[in-house]
DNA sequence: ATTTTTAAGTTAGTTTGCTAAGTAAATTGT
DNA sequence: ACAATTTACTTAGCAAACTAACTTAAAAAT
């Protein structure tokens, strides 16, 4: 990383002891995960995949077959949102999307060979990412952060804060 | 809040239960960013303030007469994006844009007294909905949390993670 | 069996962020 | 003093997400 970086980093960091208690952790929550979601992009754009075409891909290496609706529950995004992921997916030759069963308003996501052969490429490349993210934290600081992270959720949506 | 939101609230957390180990922490991060933010966004809408403004509000009650580039620094955003929500913001009125000491480059920022009056207004709702956040983590996890983010971002800057 | 309601997919338009490239002012070097 | 470089702001165009509203198919109700 050359001298530039050094101060972006150095910049995003010193930021972080200065002023602003009153929404502090919102902004550092955001900041870890626009570097992270950043890191990753970098990292798959040599396989011409973008981020938002990852977050579906992981799903339907686990599980093919799913319809559209299904698949935005489980990536936790909104339907116009897959809705074009997908078609640019399709595009792409990395998914089909096929009618079932006789039925003319499901549509089921498989993923084609091409699709399915970047998982083998792509997840030791985010599982790298991760353990690089996480390096020098313990066991014990991992899970906290984790139980915490899903505390913020829960909480943000009991408070009826989202919506 | 509603059964559809209690549903979403289950569908969020079911989520985290499952696999994909690959990238867990990463979207868990993204997904408390997406909430903290939009929750933050329902609060601001009452104002007519976007998130995007209160990022800059927040900094310019602290210190006005930045310059673009410097605000640009202390928010963490790119430079078109402070150009973009800065216009947007002086036609608001809520801040004003102003050469100085006749120099005819840079802009200094600062807030009208609308802009201004903002932050007695805005400043208990961010903290407001912070505390309810971290409700039920103890002082201690809130520490490893905030100093786990903050390795985290530290981390991917200097495996040059990040450009 | 037909009507009504619900659900799945789609389209349109907005927001918030980015990168890359352009312009013009200010600074530095010779 | 002038040329070269750097810096600050701007413009243009793209990406990933959203909400709101539309269309049509399927399911439920009368």
């Amino acid at each position: 990383m050359g001298r530039r970086d050094d101060h972006a980093a150095q910049r995003i960091l010193e930021h972080w002891q200065s002023e602003f208690p009153e929404d502090r952790l919102a902004h550092l929550v955001r900041d870890a995960a626009r570097v992270l979601a950043k890191s990753l992009q970098v990292r798959l754009a040599e396989y011409s995949v973008s981020f938002g075409h990852w977050s579906f891909l992981r799903v339907l290496w686990y599980s093919e077959g799913l319809t559209q609706r299904e698949l935005s529950e489980q990536v936790g995004l909104m339907e116009p949102t897959t809705f074009t992921a997908l078609k640019a997916m399709e595009a792409k030759g990395l998914i089909e999307r096929r009618h079932q069963d006789g039925n003319r308003k499901n549509l089921h996501i498989y993923l084609t060979d091409k699709g399915r052969a970047l998982k083998d490429e792509l997840i030791p490349i985010a599982e790298e990412l991760n353990e690089v993210a996480v390096r020098g934290l313990s066991e014990e600081e991992r899970r906290i952060m984790h139980r915490g992270l899903l505390a913020i959720i829960q909480n943000l949506f009991e408070a009826g804060a989202v919506s």
